[in-house]
DNA sequence: GTCATGTTTCGGTCGCAGCCGAAACGTTCC
DNA sequence: GGAACGTTTCGGCTGCGACCGAAACATGAC
């Protein structure tokens, strides 16, 4: 008679996430992008009313926001905290029998460089990471991480501004836990800052319709002078 | 076309927690002790016949686990991963249009110290974090800790041997969003030495049937002379 | 204005899954 | 042995909600 608090709400949530049409459009809005009701209703495999129908509830419950534009809608995640839940529900998914064979040569992009929410994911991510802590950037110890001072230069000469205040009241850098590699990357602001420097210096760029990034010819060259990544060695699998 | 490793196995998942009855069973379980069946029909206020068919799905999910102990059923969360799943959600579903008027009295206890899973949570879990931080125990910065050679030597006084090697995978100190304080306290291996060091000096105690703990008088007294933490004085919100 | 496109509303069908009663199964206690 | 208790299986009921077709409602292009 208690348990109002803890169970009541996460019945609601979860089961909205539960949906496999609904899972599916959080699933694509998981790359950061926002999204129209039409790209939506692709992704998710069902026709645009059903779809209109899921929105409406997502949006009550604030899993997502909307955007007009002329006679567009444009979703998006709320916030962090929804991706995070996600992101957490992936890897107890992820987690399961025989998933770790289940994967095609057709995930393989995704596996090497994604995004995920506002960040950076997959090998390219846990690359940026080991990279970072190697060279005292980054205190990286166990899945949880600050910037040491090092590391707040560093940034900066990079041109990346991490010493402004926090506006948001969103952690300044967090360790996110990978689907795919079972091994933590960055998130965070930082993780946030990180993927869109690397996007504006065309290092990285996004994949239509996928939450797949492409790393360019200069960003090869770039993440090997800059961060010590070699980007076509075999990846570290530690 | 390319959906299936994300959207899909969220779902399934998602779908499973998102049942009240279910949400309430697996809330129950996030005191972090093994709960028989028919405990865990109370909690649900199903039957026990429903509640039997539940915890078999659970199981085969891998979300619980369960331990045959004469006549009952032990049923515990499978894995601190599916802890972290959960709380992400109540973090959401706390965060909803406006549940922050909607607790009584009776949630007090919990508010002010309970588990989570199998660390301390509530206004006793941030106050543990603060203290660490403030005296340079730990490096909390902004939602990601790691454990200083101060906080090494201090711990080891107090009963905690965090030198061991890692033999889990788990991470040794992770910080963890509250849904009631909406501040980060202490989780990971470092979080669940903690919960079972004050437990073992009962410097607090569990609430029967319930997530709450309470805090003794010798914890008082210890809270005070070994983490500078007064029990009494008004929460510090920030 | 007309037409095309993106999105929502309405109405009705259908299937899945949660629920319980009854009964069977297994274990412990006396 | 029998009785008590905890748990599971079976069968059948019920209701919620996901889905689509059709049509209405916007917005923008011409």
């Amino acid at each position: 008679m208690s348990h109002s608090a803890s169970g009541d709400g996460v019945a609601g949530v979860a089961a909205l996430i539960g949906e496999p049409a609904r899972a599916n459009i959080l699933s694509a809005l998981m790359s950061g992008r926002a999204l129209t009701a039409g790209e939506l209703a692709r992704h998710a495999r069902v026709t645009a009313q059903t779809t209109s129908g899921h929105l409406a509830r997502l949006l009550e419950a604030r899993l997502i926001v909307v955007e007009r534009q002329g006679r567009h809608r444009y979703f998006r995640l709320a916030s962090p905290e929804v991706a995070r839940a996600i992101e957490a529900l992936s890897v107890i998914a992820g987690a399961g029998p025989n998933r770790t064979l289940a994967i095609g040569p057709k995930d393989e992009a995704v596996r090497r460089a994604r995004t995920c929410y506002d960040h950076i994911a997959g090998q390219l991510g846990l690359a940026l990471a080991d990279s970072m802590q190697a060279r005292g950037l980054l205190v990286h110890a166990d899945g949880a991480g600050a910037i040491t001072h090092e590391g707040q230069a560093f940034l900066t000469d990079f041109g990346i501004d991490m010493t402004a205040p926090a506006r948001s009241q969103r952690p300044l850098c967090r360790m996110c836990l990978d689907w795919s590699e079972r091994r933590h990357h960055i998130a965070g602001r930082l993780g946030a800052a990180l993927l869109n420097r690397l996007l504006e210096l065309r290092w990285v760029e996004r994949v239509p319709d996928s939450r797949a990034l492409t790393i360019t010819g200069i960003g090869e060259r770039g993440l090997d002078t800059r961060f010590r990544i070699d980007v076509r060695s075999p990846v570290p699998h530690r």
